[in-house]
DNA sequence: CATGAATGAGAGTTCATTCAT
DNA sequence: CATGAATGAACTCTCATTCAT
C-alpha cells in the first residue's frame, strides 16, 4: 500500500526483472524492518552503518532506497506511528467506556512508544514523525476526547491538543532510570486531573 | 561564590594583581555565560568553537578555564540549577499557602527552564546536572510535599519521586511548538490530580 | 598472509567481487606502505595525515582499515620486523659458521633497522613492537647463542639477553650522523668482546 | 661564567635595579634547575609549563630569559653536560691506571646519563647537547685514548669517535626495563673488546 | 542494481608561544 | 620586569554521504 514499486506486474515482465524487483523490496524493507529496531534501540543519532550492518545490505543499496539518513528515519517512524495508531484505533473500538478507551490510549502511549527511543523523541517533541502523522494522532484523539466528553466524563474546557501534549509529556518518564515501574502513578494522577470532578476552568 | 580570587578587594588591592585576575574572570563568565547560552539554544551536543566564538575567546583560554567539554556543561548547568533552585527556595519561603507554594514550583520549573535546552534535558533525565543537585531539589520538593501533606491537600501516596518525575514530564511540553501557550493548562490539570480531592489510591 | 581476501583467485573468480577487494587491498597495501615509510622516516610521532597523502586516500580510508594510529603503527611495525626475523632465520641457516651467524644477525639489525626509525625505536626500547615478536626474536638469538656456545665460540656466561640488549644497543648509533660509516666498527668490538677469548666472569 | 648579567655592578646602581637584577638572575637559576630536572625525568618532550610550575616563575618570565623551549633545553643541557665532563675530568685525573680511567668514564655515562632521559638523548643522538659540548667531550676522550694508547692498553685502530659512540651506544640499555641491571655486563663485554688482547684490526 | 570502500569536513583537545596587565 | 591568561594551529578520530566496481 505504501509501496507503488510492489505492484504486481500485469503483463509478462522477464523474470530477471521481477526478480531485481523482488529483491529491491526485500532489501527495502529489511532496511526498514532493521532501521526500527536499531532507532528504537539507539535513538537517532545511531550510525547509519549500524543500520546497513543488522539489514545485511551495503551503504549504497540503503542510500539509493533512502536518500538521507533522515529520510529513512522519517519513513521508519511513520510506519510505526502508523502501525501504533492502528492499534490504537482497535483498541478504543474494542473498549466500550469512553473513559477507559482515553486511559487504555495513555496506556498504550507509554507501554508502545518506551521501547522506541527514536519514535519516543518524535512523539514528545512534534507529535508525531511526520505532520501527517500528527494529524491523524490529533484526530483520533480528538475522537476519544468527544467520547468522553459526550459521556460527561471529561474536564471541561480540556482539548484535543492538551491531550495529546499530555500523554508527550508523561512518555519520557518512562525512560527515567526507575521510570518503568512509576509511570502508572504518573498517568493516573493526569487522568484524574481530566476528569470532569473538576470544574475549575482551564487557563487560556 | 565560586570564584574565591573574586573577593571583594577590602583594602586597596593592588591593581596590577586585581586587574588580571578581573580580565580572566571576565572571560571565564564570558564562558560560562556563552556556554550557558548556547547549550540553552543548542542542547548539549553543540561544538565547543560555538562557544568560543560566542565568548570571544580562543579554544586555549576555553579548555584553560574549563578541562573539558562536560566540565564547561555541567558547570553551566550547576550554576544555572542552583540558581534556580535558590530562587525556589525564596519563593517557597515568600509563599504562605503550602498548595500555591507547589503550584509556584512547578510554575517556576516551568518558566525558567523551558528555555535552556540543555538544562531541560538534564532535568527530565536525571533530575538535574549532578546527583548533588539532584538531592537538593528532591529535599526542596520533598519540603514542599510535606507542607502540603501536613495542611491536607495533597493526594494521599504522593511521593516526592512522583513530584520529581511529574514536573520534569511537564518540562518538555514547553520546547514543543506552540508549547508556550499550553504548558498552564497540563500544569493545571497535573496538579489537580494531585490534590487531596482524590481519594482513589495510586498503584503502586 | 595477513590477507586471505588476497588469495590467489584459482578459478575465474567474478571481476566484480574481485575488482573491488583487490582495490581495497590496494589501498590497504599503500596505507601500510606509506605508514611504513613514513614511520621510517620521521619516526611514530608523526601527524597521521602525512601517510594518509602519500598513501593517496582520506582520512577516513586510513581509518577504516586501522582502528587508530597505534594499530597502524603496530602491524606496521610487526610486517617489518617478521620480514626481517624470517630474512635473519633465513640468513642463519645458510651459515654454517655459528659464529658468522651471529655476527651475521648482528649486521642485519644495524644495517636493516638502521633506515626505520620507529622500528628502530621499538627495538631499542623493548625489542620488538609487540611481546610475541620479541619471544621470537628471543628464541632465535637464544638458537645462535646456543650454537655458538656448543661451539665453545661464546664467552661464559653470556645471555640471551646480553645479545639482545647488544644488538639493540648498537642500533642506535646507526642513525647517529656519519654513523653509517662507523657501526661496523663497534660491532666488531662488541662482538670480539663476546668470545670465548675473554675469560673473566661477566658480572651479575 | 656563562651568565654576564651577573656581573657585580662595579658602580653604585640604584638598589631596585640591582634587585631586579638578581631576582633576575634567581629566577633563571630557578628557571634551569626546574628545567634540567623535569627534562631529566620526563625527557625533552615534556610541556613547558610544567618547568614554569616547578621553577615558580610565570611563562613570560620563563619565555623572557630564553626565547623559545629548545633554547632552554639547550641550555639546560649544556649545563649538565659541562657539570658531568667536568667530574669526568676530574675522576680520570685522580685515576692513574689508564684503562680504569677509561672505564671509570664508560661507568660515568651510564650511571650518570641514566638518569637524565633529555641529556642522555641528546649525547645518543649527537653526541651532545652542543657542538661545542661534543668537541669538549671528543677532546677528553681523546686524551682517555691516547693514555691508554701509550700505555698500550688499547687496540690498534681504536678512535675517539669509537669511543664516543660506543658510550652513547650503551647508554639506551640503562634505560631499558631491566637494564638497571644489565648494562654493567654489556660494559665490560665492549670494554674487553676494545683491549689490545685483540689484534685484529678493525673495519675501515 | 548491489556493494562497501572512499571521502573529508568537523568533533574534542593540546601546547609552544605571545601579550595585556 | 613578572605574570599567567590568551592564542590558534595541529592533533587523533568519526560519520553522513558518494562513487567506482
Amino acid at each position: 500500500m505504501r509501496e507503488p514499486r510492489a505492484a504486481a506486474p500485469t503483463a509478462g515482465a522477464p523474470t530477471a526483472t521481477r526478480g531485481r524487483r523482488a529483491d529491491a523490496e526485500r532489501n527495502r524493507a529489511a532496511i526498514i524492518t532493521a532501521a526500527t529496531a536499531v532507532f528504537a534501540e539507539h535513538g537517532a543519532e545511531v550510525d547509519v552503518r549500524e543500520i546497513a550492518r543488522r539489514s545485511g545490505v551495503g551503504m549504497g543499496t540503503l542510500y539509493r532506497h533512502f536518500p538521507s539518513k533522515e529520510d529513512l528515519l522519517r519513513l521508519s517512524l511513520e510506519q510505526e506511528f502508523t502501525a501504533w495508531l492502528t492499534e490504537a484505533h482497535e483498541r478504543a473500538a474494542a473498549t466500550q467506556d469512553p473513559w477507559q478507551a482515553l486511559s487504555g490510549f495513555f496506556e498504550q502511549v507509554l507501554t508502545t512508544q518506551a521501547h522506541n527511543r527514536a519514535l519516543m523523541d518524535s512523539y514528545v517533541q512534534t507529535g508525531g514523525p511526520t505532520e501527517a502523522c500528527v494529524q491523524k494522532c490529533r484526530a483520533f484523539i480528538d475522537a476519544l476526547r468527544e467520547r468522553c466528553e459526550r459521556a460527561g466524563l471529561l474536564r471541561r474546557g480540556v482539548s484535543t491538543e492538551d491531550l495529546l501534549s499530555l500523554s508527550a509529556s508523561l512518555c519520557q518518564v518512562v525512560q527515567t532510570p526507575g521510570g518503568q515501574h512509576r509511570w502508572r502513578r504518573l498517568m493516573t494522577i493526569s487522568l484524574d486531573g481530566l476528569s470532569s470532578r473538576h470544574r475549575e476552568p482551564l487557563p487560556s
